[in-house]
DNA sequence: CTAAAAACAGTAACAGTTCTCATTATTGTT
DNA sequence: AACAATAATGAGAACTGTTACTGTTTTTAG
């Protein structure tokens, strides 16, 4: 009677194109990604589905670099480095108590934060040599 | 000879709409805030010395809100809370040791940070009571 | 096998931003 | 004060990433 998910196979080559890689990719990417094994795929199937992943919240977007949303399918909040020359979008590690923050925003300002974006920006180790 | 940079009364106003707010704002927003002072100004004009801003580094982008680029002044990199509700980006502080995390990533990965952007995405207080 | 509707391709529409070009404003020089 | 030379501008066209629409195909339950 109501609106049920029905399964569909593109939907699955993009959440499995995502997943694959760790390069934070832009809606085009994904689209290339898909169009070998689906050739007749639509670019507009590909934003439709990315709107359904982050409803879900199985996909998540993490920033916009040259006007081109980048997204991002790890579950847990980490942080990124993006190279303003190569525009990649890096994944590293940072030991850092976020939760005090969390309770402070909450405690002197009021604000409910879910979750927290941390970015660097800057040249990677290659454009740093290549340029 | 070369290209000299020529005073401009609407690119001031422009900045000084930037410097004397506090709420992030897009280029749709200082263009309406220009409008009054000089009626005849133009949303290219906006958009054109907002890049030249940001090159000589008077501007940062500080994020993209619903598909539009938010701006801010402030010299020093600080942290912000958006509001996924009404949208509002307001500055927060945070006493934390970031010059680790620089050294870190130069030791690490061999980048070279130059900036960081670090934001919380949540529900603002005046939206927690409305909704 | 059939029928209801979710998902789709293809394409038009849209919004934010950038570009183009003829005109205006600024600046250094007479 | 008048004069180039050229930076800055207004108006609007063009561009780009994204969304909406429409008729068709695929999925799924009975």
């Amino acid at each position: 009677m109501n609106t049920a998910k029905k399964h569909s196979k593109k939907r699955d080559a993009i959440l499995q194109v995502i997943r694959s890689t760790d390069c934070h990719p832009s809606a085009e990417w994904i689209y290339n990604q898909v169009k070998p094994i689906y050739p007749d795929i639509s670019l507009g199937t590909v934003y439709r589905n990315l709107a359904l992943f982050e409803q879900s919240g199985e996909v998540v977007a993490i920033a916009t670099v040259d006007g081109q949303k980048r997204y991002d399918a790890t579950a847990a909040t980490h942080t990124h480095f993006i190279c303003e020359c190569c525009k990649s979008v890096i994944d590293v590690e940072t030991p850092q108590p976020f939760a005090e923050m969390y309770k402070a925003l909450k405690k002197e300002h009021g604000f409910k934060a879910d979750y927290h974006s941390l970015t660097f920006y800057g040249k990677c180790d290659k454009c740093q040599i290549s340029n």
